[in-house]
DNA sequence: GGAATTAGGTAGGTCAGTCTACCTAGCGAA
DNA sequence: TTCGCTAGGTAGACTGACCTACCTAATTCC
């Protein structure tokens, strides 16, 4: 993220193979995030990726489909800033705290139009009831509180009903903060959360 | 809310004065909440009301206007919901939990297309990053979070500083759960959500 | 009578998706 | 090493559906 001007490198034909895929689906997050996926239409996409219409649906099936694979980058995207915020970690309480640096960094970065909140939750809200994608949403928001779960069953040896709670608990912190942090275009919020997961922790 | 067919009185002309508006509201609701804002458009919604197009024009400058009132009519549901469990409730506990069982009377209401969570934090998520309706909603988060702080002073006299965090903390929860539960369908997370500030106000 | 409402249509855009016709980078074969 | 093939890329026109917003003329309630 971070680049903030039109097609990024200049549209000449005959590029590195398989690039436009990259090229789209980095405009379709920076577009998807910042104006909504309803609000983005293909031709914005194409024109921002510097590519040609049919690119998208040579990589593509269609719109849903590239809808799709933004939410799976989101995903990826957000398990890579927790495992670099794992690998700094030296103990259960800092692996626990580590989820909420990832959402923390997450916030920090620099998008064009302001921090929104989770890019997945966002999305969600914007597609039909029964949809597919809404599941990989929910199954994201899953994965996050098994991680916490994990992390806590060190930290509660013997007590893994205390330990399932309070992973719950911990990830409805995150979320609210989350949400809100989204609504206000600031990562205070995130920051506030952290500091009552770890106050939370202390009294385990 | 709760119905679940088009136009709920058949549409003769030359209906109640001022019943146009009232149509058209509760119309649009049902299809904001259920399909989207962006996703729905102005003919499904008049075609839904009952109602002339026109009449959408006649009491709504553009298709903003009415988004606009949707996002105050739900903050106004909410707090008629809340309203009435405050009645109910006999002391500063109680009413802290009264904000609780607001969220979960509004997970029990029987959408056409299941519970899809907070419809305010969803249209917010579909509006661009200036718009005025972002603003609306972040004013009905804090609202709510100032109502929790209010009770909280209560319990705890002479506190107003850890009234304040926990007040921040219980907000957290409350929209976390929402959210999730919003992706689950079901208001269960809510009721977690109740239970673990009830928790919190016994360890106060 | 006048205000509100009706059905239906129109204007001007934008949407997703398809198609054609051409171009070029990179690979394997000669 | 050079040649030719092909997968993946290009630009831009095009379709049919849908979008918001506004208009008209007839109708109905107060």
């Amino acid at each position: 993220m971070g680049e903030s001007t039109g097609p990024v490198e200049t549209a000449r034909p005959g590029r590195r193979r398989g690039a436009a895929r990259e090229r789209l689906l980095a405009a379709a997050a920076r577009r998807f995030y910042a104006d909504g996926v309803a609000a983005t239409g293909i031709d914005t996409i194409t024109a921002e990726a510097g590519v040609a219409k049919m690119s998208l649906y040579n990589n593509f099936s269609s719109k849903a489909d590239l809808v799709m694979a933004y939410l799976d980058a989101r995903h990826e995207e957000w398990l890579g800033l927790y495992r670099q915020r794992l690998e700094a970690a030296h103990d259960a309480r800092g692996r626990v705290l580590a989820v909420f640096d990832a959402y923390a960094d997450h916030a920090a970065f620099a998008y064009e139009r302001g921090f929104r909140g989770c890019g997945l939750l966002n999305a969600a809200a914007e597609l039909p009831a029964g949809d597919e994608g809404r599941e990989v949403v929910r199954r994201h928001k899953e994965e996050v509180e098994d991680l916490l779960a994990r992390h806590l069953d060190e930290l509660l040896p013997g007590r893994p009903e205390r330990a399932r709670a309070t992973a719950e608990h911990l990830s409805f912190l995150l979320e609210g903060a989350m949400a809100r942090a989204g609504l206000e275009g600031a990562g205070t919020r995130l920051e506030r959360a952290r500091a009552m997961a770890s106050d939370l922790l202390d009294r385990l």
